[in-house]
DNA sequence: GGCAAAGCTAGCAAATTTACTAGGGGGTGG
DNA sequence: CCACCCCCTAGTAAATTTGCTAGCTTTGCC
């Protein structure tokens, strides 16, 4: 019996770079009957004030080209209920807007969400399914499949896909997550230099600032001014409290 | 069309507890020729210095019972190689100790592994579909179905129902999940007080020691012995270094 | 009921951090 | 080519942390 991952993988394996591997997923989305996809990637989901971070990484197929620029630096992200409901989660799942009563989505949905389901009712992208993928070191992406103009069961209809869906996500994620770059695996949120990352980091593995100075050979007060515009930056208190941010923002690289 | 996930979904809803809700997803795994379940939970899958953590879960249906010994007191979770492969990557996968090579799993088998590759061998519990579950707080949990004496071309035959193992695992985990009492859900890696916690936490919030006094009515004293012993315990040189694992071990709660 | 262990209480000297000060060099843009 | 901004360099007084000291209370077990 011929296994469509199979030979999504095959496609995937073949695909040269990013934009390629989207292209076939997008087609394996088409197949279950999507028009449109978005695929997106996140060091870290959320901000130490619980605010979602926008993502290193989005991408769209089929999508209005306004779109990546509401939600990157429009402030839509941060409103958006299905990126919530994803980022809280670890189960796919099928949204609408059409529908959203008694689901996870209509649970989280606020007025503050509205521009979100305005634009998306407009674009006529009120139903889909998303893969949240969480991953092991705390960095997340979701993948998603959208189906515009959808037919009024659309939305029952694809519960059929949904481990389908799941699996094509992981499958894709998995192809095409060892490529990234270092700066989209890093979280942006917060721009240190990275004096002050390493000194935050040889911090985090209990060196004080003088063993970091003679580390480093440096002067005491070089690695104290370092780590002072660090603890700024991070909007803490003082150094406890920018390793506990740091920490939060994964910018110790495991260091502890 | 019958939906079997929005069965199983209904029969999780009609079961009373975890044990009834293990039978309904042993009883769903049966369905696919599967033989024996495995569903384990842990806080925190790492400890800093990139050991395996013995979960705070451990279910088993079907299965040897010096198994659940073996592996939570024996030290055996710490060298079962597919548990490694779940806990770093977050794709389900199929494994197979009697045909490893070229699988993720083969590829991080070592000779230290072999205690657990034995006993799985002796048990013939040699092949089976693993479901790692990252979760949005950095907690984990994985559903595992083994066939116990499977015929040669399981292994294959497995990879058609990867994606609805998938699903069921993730609707399994979300329907137990919540009513985890806070012992589980709670890192016991490394023991710590309620006054520790407490004055940690506050630490990680950016209060010093004096602050802290003040704000429990208590001297600085006992606030910075709470937090002296505290930092010996998660084997730390000094404050910043404590705050830094028990982000790691996810103690503070996300204070920062 | 008694004993031991664990947890919470508190003080102090030495070491470290905090929060300010200031100058030089490199890179970018006009 | 020059000016401005950013990063890296470094010093010091006041505040805080570290690492030890010791005693009291509570809890659990025999």
């Amino acid at each position: 019996m011929h296994d469509p991952f199979v030979a999504f993988e095959t496609e995937l394996d073949r695909a040269h770079g990013l934009e390629d591997r989207l292209d076939a997923a997008q087609a394996a989305l088409a197949a279950y009957g999507f028009t449109s996809m978005i695929y997106d990637y996140t060091p870290v989901p959320f901000a130490h004030d619980g605010e979602l971070i926008t993502p290193s990484l989005l991408k769209l197929r089929n999508i209005e080209a306004n779109m990546a620029d509401l939600w990157c630096r429009g402030g839509y992200y941060q409103i958006d209920p299905v990126q919530l409901v994803a980022a809280k989660s670890a189960t796919p799942f099928v949204w609408s807007y059409a529908q959203p009563e008694g689901s996870a989505l209509g649970r989280v949905m606020a007025p503050r969400h509205a521009p979100v389901v305005s634009y998306l009712k407009d674009t006529r992208m009120t139903c889909g399914v998303t893969v949240p993928i969480h991953l092991s070191g705390g960095d997340f992406a979701t993948f998603t499949g959208i189906r515009i103009d959808p037919e009024g069961d659309f939305g029952a209809a694809l519960r059929q896909h949904l481990a389908a869906i799941s699996l094509i996500g992981h499958i894709f994620h998995g192809a095409v997550y060892p490529d990234f770059d270092p700066r989209i695996r890093t979280c942006q949120h917060v721009k240190l230099t990275a004096k002050e990352i390493e000194c935050l980091r040889l911090t985090a593995q209990g060196l004080t600032a003088k063993q970091i100075a003679h580390k480093l050979d440096r002067a005491v007060g070089t690695i104290n001014l370092h780590l002072t515009l660090a603890i700024k930056k991070l909007g803490a208190k003082n150094r406890v409290q920018a390793i506990a941010r740091a920490a939060h923002y994964r910018l110790l690289d495991g260091a502890c």
